[in-house]
DNA sequence: TTGCATACCATATTCTGCTATGTATAATGC
DNA sequence: GCATTATACATAGCAGAATATGGTATGCAA
């Protein structure tokens, strides 16, 4: 299933902040998260993504340090902090709202005719 | 509450869809029935709907006609079309996938310490 | 050692949709 | 009859986010 624009856009914050509240994570990591968590529907590519991250680190939801590695590409690794957990919580009863209006809104289309 | 405005474009069109599904309607009255059907969590101004309004009627998912009143403002009333309750359809089935994705992600969440 | 695929990050430019603003009529209060 | 508020629609211009593009590093195959 393709996912519009306008819903990919909605839940990014929330996805993100879902997945570096579970632990640490990086760029290339959480896409794969993302398509894993969402059975493959979710598609993101990094060019979304990585301005995502910029604005939320901005923000302060989450705070970023580059890991220094042995061997292989560096990699910077993303850890979801106070201020990020609460509008965590914000953004989700917000989508829970929308949900419920939404539920309405298609119950009244379901009982008028067809 | 207050919604963020991604969450306000990303259900936009269906409720949009879904409300003039439910019976012809115009602008004025469909922004009433947003806030009704969102116990007022949504409040959607005219200048984001009348443009939202003409790109989903050159989209063909809503047609609009001009009410001649006896007595009043004119207003222009839109039904919705075959198109547009695929479409409807179709976006439902999306905001349910990404429902799903975001519940599974905000599990993890609640498993992972806090 | 060349070419290709995958991993990994960054940002300028383009595009799209909302904010701000404008227009107009009808109803209400005084 | 005048001011104010509610009703009702439209769009230019701007802000902000995704697309498209670009870059580095590693591994593997031929």
């Amino acid at each position: 299933m393709q996912i519009g624009k306008d819903l990919v856009a909605a839940s990014a914050t929330s996805l993100v902040l879902a997945i570096v509240a579970e632990g640490e994570s990086h760029g290339y990591a959480i896409l794969k998260r993302v398509a894993a968590l969402s059975s493959g529907n979710l598609q993101w590519t990094d060019g979304m993504l990585y301005p995502l991250l910029h604005r939320l680190e901005k923000l302060g939801y989450i705070a970023g340090r580059w890991g220094v590695p042995v061997q292989g590409r560096k990699r910077k690794y993303y850890r979801i902090t106070d201020l990020g957990r609460t509008e965590l919580a914000v953004q989700r009863r917000q989508w829970l709202e929308v949900d419920a209006t939404l539920r309405r809104a298609w119950l009244l289309e379901a009982n008028s005719s067809g």
